[in-house]
DNA sequence: CGAACCTTGACACGACCGTGGTAAGGTTTG
DNA sequence: CAAACCTTACCACGGTCGTGTCAAGGTTCG
């Protein structure tokens, strides 16, 4: 049975094994099972938790940024859907009328939505 | 004195005054104030405040993740170090060793946080 | 076999999120 | 001037996040 047991993992990596289960849960890092259902952890996961670790202290992250970029990673509709409302900013270009431009962002927008490319 | 108040602002975008508030507060989206200090929404505010709450209800998503998302978008550090750990998934190469292949992805993890392009 | 693990599920608890309200005071307007 | 707004600053409350612990039961191993 090679892998890490989650104790094991744990102490490797500086989680608890509770925050091991629970970043499961997120979504964010599944070892493989065991025949009865053990979690195993083999090299590549320690290593993603440790850079998870860093990552998250180094930006004052939650687990549920993090979740929310993975989320954001696999679904190309959402993605581009929140940078299309992150593009729309407030600057329009010079001499066009605020409404006209209003509309403009607007189908701007709706076409981003409609584009599911991300 | 042109621009919605936040009350008729509330009304016109389907948002509460003090979640007008409070969103102003996470930084998504700041109205200029009158001399007197009164914020004052524009046809460019209104417009966002109503696609937010469409991007929102369309994909389950909190302020906090539009937050974080947009947090991303200007901080170039963030993005590229999210990025790196997503990446990093345990899909290594045919016949390279693990060991190799960690080393590796640590080292193209510690690159990419070097290199702040979004 | 028995100790020392593992599993899932539950209760708990502080901290923060989303949201409403209220209070004390300034501004706008009929 | 008085009504009806606005401001900031608090209190409150249910919900979720992050985390620990405990219970009941299965697995591994000396």
């Amino acid at each position: 049975m090679d892998g890490l047991t989650i104790h094991e993992a744990a102490e490797t990596t500086g989680w608890s094994s509770r925050m091991l289960r629970y970043i499961e849960r997120e979504g964010l890092i599944a070892p493989r099972r065991s025949a009865s259902g053990y979690r195993l952890y083999g090299p590549e996961e320690l290593q993603r938790l440790r850079t998870l670790r860093a990552l998250i202290a180094e930006h004052e992250l939650s687990l549920n940024d993090v979740g929310f970029a993975l989320r954001m990673s696999r679904d190309a509709d959402l993605s581009a859907a929140v940078r299309a409302w992150l593009e729309a900013r407030p600057r329009r270009p010079e001499g066009v009328p605020a409404s006209d431009w209003l509309r403009f962002e607007q189908e701007k927008h709706e076409r981003l939505l409609g584009a599911a490319t991300l």
